[in-house]
DNA sequence: GTGAAATCCGAAAGCGTTTTCGGTTGACTC
DNA sequence: GAGTCAACCGAAAACGCTTTCGGATTTCAC
């Protein structure tokens, strides 16, 4: 391969300066339109590549963002992951930004690792997901001045940048769907309140209930881990109270999963005497039988937004509480969500007719 | 916050010049025991972070290793992704390494980012994924001198570093077990035979076959796209042939989940009339009604080892050819694959009895 | 007590950019 | 034609570290 090519060869070639060549290509405005275009074309000639360690030491900028990888804990996160870096990384690219991962084991470490990037600045900002309603990482970011966005609100966001699927309006979305087939017993199964998006989504449904005048004993707003078996226990429990719903609406897919099988288990069919809606998307609910009706965001997109929303914070200082953005969710028909049949729930009682 | 600690403050603070700080935090033999003592705590009292861009720059070293992403083409690549990833960055971490994650839109591309890299060399090694028998990446990144390594195998794989499940032997080992189990006519499910393993895949099953003495109608060997819909119309064309099998090895879980559509599209049940065993161990598969039994390979360990070996490679100068390491996958036992029934297939041939 | 060999450290030259500051042109005004 | 102002470019100082080279000190053998 031989040496790279550096500033100084095509300096030496075109008889100019380095720091006139550098100034070229930098696009400054001391710097004639002429010799802009020579020095370009002789870059692209000789293809230069900046070493970009000597421009990031002496720039003092690092053009590398961090992506902060949720510790595993909740299941099939996977895919949700893998989407939205490859919306980041493919935004980040355009403008020769890098990302780097970091995967933290512990919450602990991960604001061990924050403050340190504070020290070296070596990664000059961050994209957080997975958000809590009370997430310390807010604060400690803020406190620390490393320029950060966030995929999900949390209580602590009233400043900083995020970009956030419209959790409350997508269930209530969801929920005027279900309401529309003509239920009215619908039911809730929520994540832990302590995610922040738990918390909204479960407005969400409550929100379309009332604006219907539904009212639906307490027992229906059920909490589940964001697990399969969550997901199952939790659909047990409201199959085992007085009188059933007709309805379900999950706080994900995975839940949703697991409230199909707690069905099954039940001799009940999903979509059938009891109707179910997830959250995400995923791809894998089309290949259940039957197939998991959902809602869906566009998550390489999202990726995308993310990282021009921080490149334009770190770069030209734009304020964050300027990058707030609430992105709607959409339906995704499957088969899991019909208009409910007379023979369900077996003891109806005279609240149903109302 | 203020300004970070620089090499120039605790070299001040102790009366020593910068150079011998310098290498008395790179453990250099000819400072003297005390010496690195001092300048140690002292690095540890100020909280001392080295710059890393001017450290690289000087040094002419990245501690950079890039993770190239899988284009977007298969499905479920997700949590395999995020595992090996978190792994990688787990073990890079220790070591104060970074993870940069790469992600082409097309093949093109990803070539074209190599001889990017290649120049730059702000990437001092690469870790690839998702290879082909035919890779014409292994050849370029050995032109280019790039090291690298490699999570699986192509044909031009002699001399390179890589890591990888023994697929053959999974097979074996999958086919044997249905085997056990009382099967005979075991057919299997195969991928593109453009990827590597799709091969090696097939081999195991065939040789298990061979092994046993147990021969199969050509058509057993079906290939299908690694999706969803590729499975099901794989089983479908399985279902159709003279004497269908009663059990099926399938090169992957999403493959294998497809083909359980098809079967209940015809009536039959996954684990009864016709066994099924997938490959990659998603942890969806145990959602599944019923669960789907799999091999699974450690991902996690996986990723650390990759990021070992790379270090190796990249730092020792170790061989790529001494780095090359083979893993066996394990069974995960669900309930797709049961003994025979006797009532399956409907019409036995003589050959059956044999 | 002398010379040689270790042992330890400092000076200084990089690494390849960016960026400030000042200087040299030429055009333009009056 | 002197002065003013842009327009353009070069010199040189960063940026914060690594690493070579040589010099000073100490140790040891004789």
């Amino acid at each position: 391969m031989g040496e790279p090519t550096r500033l100084k060869a095509i300096a030496e070639r075109l008889n100019l300066s380095e720091s006139t060549v550098s100034r070229a290509l930098n696009d400054y405005q001391d710097i004639s339109a002429h010799t802009k275009l020579i020095v370009r074309n002789m870059a692209k000639q000789l293809d230069y590549q900046p070493n970009i360690h000597a421009k990031r030491l002496a720039s003092g900028k690092s053009e590398t963002i961090g992506y902060v990888m949720p510790i595993q804990e909740a299941q099939v996160t996977g895919q949700f992951i893998h989407e939205l870096m490859a919306g980041i990384a493919k935004a980040l690219a355009k403008y020769g930004w890098d990302l780097c991962v970091i995967a933290p084991q512990t919450t602990e470490e991960e604001l061990t690792i924050f403050k340190k990037i504070a020290r070296t600045r070596h990664i000059s900002g961050l994209v957080i997901t997975r958000t809590f309603s009370d997430d310390p990482r807010f604060q400690l970011l803020q406190e620390l001045e490393i320029p950060f966005v966030s995929h999900g609100r949390s209580q602590e966001s009233r400043k900083t940048a995020w970009l956030d699927v419209d959790n409350e309006l997508a269930f209530f979305d969801m929920t005027n769907h279900l309401i529309e087939l003509g239920h009215k017993r619908i039911a809730h199964i929520g994540g832990p309140l302590h995610y922040n998006f738990a918390y909204q989504r479960r407005n969400g449904w409550q929100r379309a209930l009332k604006t219907h005048g539904i009212k639906v004993p307490k027992t229906y707003a059920e909490t589940a881990e964001l697990t399969f078996d969550g997901g199952c226990h939790a659909m047990q429990k409201l199959l085992e109270v007085e009188s059933p719903p007709t309805a379900v609406c999950c706080v994900s897919d995975v839940v949703a999963i697991g409230a199909m099988q707690a069905l099954r288990k039940n001799g009940l069919r999903p979509g059938m005497e009891v109707s179910l809606i997830g959250y995400d998307g995923l791809e894998l609910g089309a290949w259940l039988d039957p197939p998991l009706t959902s809602m869906r965001q566009p998550l390489q997109s999202a990726g995308e937004k993310l990282a021009q929303i921080l490149m334009k914070i770190v770069e030209r200082g734009s304020l964050p509480s300027d990058n707030q953005e609430l992105v709607r969710a959409s339906l995704v028909q499957r088969e899991t969500a019909n208009a409910p049949i007379s023979s369900w729930p077996p003891n109806r009682t005279k609240a149903d007719n109302q």
